[in-house]
DNA sequence: TCATTAACACGGG
DNA sequence: CCCGTGTTAATGA
């Protein structure tokens, strides 16, 4: 890990980013690799560097009252988080869990950076900007989600996601990580997958789910 | 009505 | 055996 890897893996955001930015990345940023489940970042804890996602993705979670976890959103190829980004603005601390999600490996840039590269590059500007936006519009479908309180539409949700973001149809996650993602028990999560079962949305296996296109 | 909790049996790894 | 899974019964919001 280091400059020389770096160097090979920031290709894949020659056209996200102008040559210059592409070039200020390549020096200042940092190689990191994260094993599935590492924390990259907890609540209270305050932003030191914003993360470029180069492979694998990660998770951000919310805690309700009683500790249970929340998930929020994925980040995932070519995206950063927007949690992030507006909280290493002004160096608070954070309101969010931020986990890897698989084996994921990135490109770490010091948020003192940030401001700069804010006025210096508009590519990194529209960068900040889409990638708010984008998660922003994700935050009002969730909250639609816990508005309209269907615990079965969530559940289809989630998995849609799951597999969009892992790029397979086969989930490898007991029915008891999906309750606690989903704030939930799983009596209720097995009742809803066999239902869906029955509906030949999808096939149920021991840890693993395997998604129909029905669903 | 639907979620949660506890309890139990089944069976695959 | 251990633990994930499928189900049920009781209780509560």
């Amino acid at each position: 890990m280091g400059v020389a890897s770096t160097h090979e893996d920031i290709g894949l955001y020659k056209d996200v980013f102008e040559p210059a930015l592409v070039d200020e990345i390549e020096r200042k940023g940092k190689l990191v690799h994260l094993k599935e489940g590492d924390i990259l970042l907890d609540i209270g804890q305050t932003i030191r560097q914003m993360p470029l996602l180069l492979h694998g993705s990660l998770k951000v979670l919310r805690m309700d009252d009683e500790g249970h976890e929340l998930l929020l959103y994925y980040v995932s190829m070519h995206e950063s988080c927007a949690m992030m980004f507006t909280c290493c603005m002004q160096q608070l601390p954070s309101e969010i869990r931020v986990v890897a999600d698989e084996d994921v490996s990135l490109i770490a840039i010091p948020t003192t950076l940030m401001d700069e590269w804010m006025v210096r590059f508009p590519s990194w500007r529209a960068f900040a900007m889409k990638t708010i936006r984008a998660r922003f519009d994700e935050l009002l479908l969730a909250i639609d989600q816990l508005a309209f309180q269907k615990l079965d539409e969530r559940l289809v949700h989630y998995l849609k996601e799951k597999a969009k973001v892992s790029g397979s149809s086969l989930i490898n996650l007991s029915h008891e990580q999906i309750a606690n993602e989903l704030a939930t028990s799983r009596v209720v999560i097995s009742r809803l997958l066999k239902k869906l079962e029955d509906d030949h949305k999808l096939l149920l296996y021991r840890n693993q789910i395997k998604l129909l296109k029905e669903l």
